[in-house]
DNA sequence: TTTTATTGATTGATCAGTCAATCAAAAATA
DNA sequence: TATTTTTGATTGACTGATCAATCAATAAAA
């Protein structure tokens, strides 16, 4: 076995690893076994490759923020209008592989450890930056900059509510009904911010099933 | 000091000590040693009086629970309209005790927690449950019940949405904004989907300072 | 004397992190 | 090509620290 270039192999085998056993786990306290054991190796090579638990954690959010962005990058590649770009914006941020059980357990794990790690906080402070700004943009092709901004912290508290809602797993909302209810709020607050116009909305849905 | 009738006095200063701990801290790794001491006892009498460390936790979640009821039930007595029941929900949840860095700290550990320990899970889902009906019950006096279903679940969504940033603690949204953007969004959608009547709203204030 | 409150000391388990040793591929050398 | 040296990959065994939980003992009411 013992070949070489294995190290970024075993890197990402350790990060999926711990996304994994966080996920299922739905805690950050899991130990380096854990991880080491369902990325196949030893704790000690765990260890090796990156020095920390610590440091192996923030490898791993980093990861899903770089999952994250990648995703949004090529939604808002393909969207035209910026009334469709918050559209996909929204669609992203609720895409399946975001909205499995496992990764929600995840995302709130690292945002309970945001509280103590400074780096894990700093990190989150960016995807909550760029969520916001990532509608922000496209709002404010729309509507006059004060709206805008009052509608994109809305509309981004939206978002991370319903995934926490998400997390309890009682009476779960789908996917369709989160994003119709995002869509709704957009929609509602577009007319009301400038109700000159009449909305050229695109997805209105109104009525996702709730259940 | 060996008086009798210590219980009550010492699991209450256990359980208060216990949520300062735990939201100074951010997180629900601290330890019996930190708790008593707060307390202002010894590790084995928290021990003595709760049985296991888990316990303890689930009578603290059981304690910021039950004062979040007192303030909503006495909150809620005070107001007349649908409307204005509907203003108090909201104004409750982000109530300044609530909104303290470590009351919120507090609460999202117990929500990661939530995906371990089943009691707890409960206990917030009792909480979810609660704020959703208290919305949906004045909703429902406005509108069809769909249409109060829909909203209610998104309101709710915002509350805990706004809350969840907020811990993030970068440009933190303040309590009267945050208000303000959960009242925009009644308002907003409360006229989408009745666009009969003309809005009666009490407090619209769409424009709380936002930094 | 019985009951309640309280603690210091201890135990047993769990883990992150370390280290020296092994093994095989690759590179250097003959 | 054959042999030796170096280097990267990998682990088992160990250490030190931390903690929840237990328990026997003490002290003061009742």
């Amino acid at each position: 076995m013992p070949k070489v270039g294995m190290e970024p192999v075993r890197r990402k085998a350790l990060v999926d690893a711990a996304l994994r056993v966080i996920g299922d786990h739905g805690s950050l306290a899991v130990t380096m076994s854990d991880i080491a054991r369902k990325a196949g190796v030893s704790p000690a090579l765990a260890h090796h490759y990156f020095g920390s638990k610590e440091q192996l954690l923030i490898e791993t959010i980093r990861s899903l923020l770089r999952q994250l962005r990648r995703d949004t990058v090529a939604a808002l590649k393909a969207a035209q209008t910026p009334r469709a770009r918050l559209s996909a914006v929204i669609r992203v941020n609720f895409h399946a592989d975001q909205f499995a059980p496992e990764t929600i357990a995840a995302w709130l794990a690292f945002y309970a450890e945001a509280q103590r790690s400074e780096e894990t906080r700093r990190l989150l402070v960016i995807y909550a930056r760029r969520l916001r700004s990532n509608l922000l943009a496209d709002l404010k092709a729309l509507l006059p900059a004060d709206a805008a901004e009052r509608i994109a912290e809305g509309a981004a508290a939206m978002i991370d509510g319903l995934y926490i809602r998400q997390s309890l797993k009682s009476a779960p909302i789908g996917i369709e009904a989160s994003i119709a209810l995002t869509e709704d709020y957009l929609n509602a607050l577009l007319a009301s911010a400038s109700p000159s116009r009449e909305d050229g909305a695109t997805t209105s849905n109104s009525q996702g099933q709730m259940t």
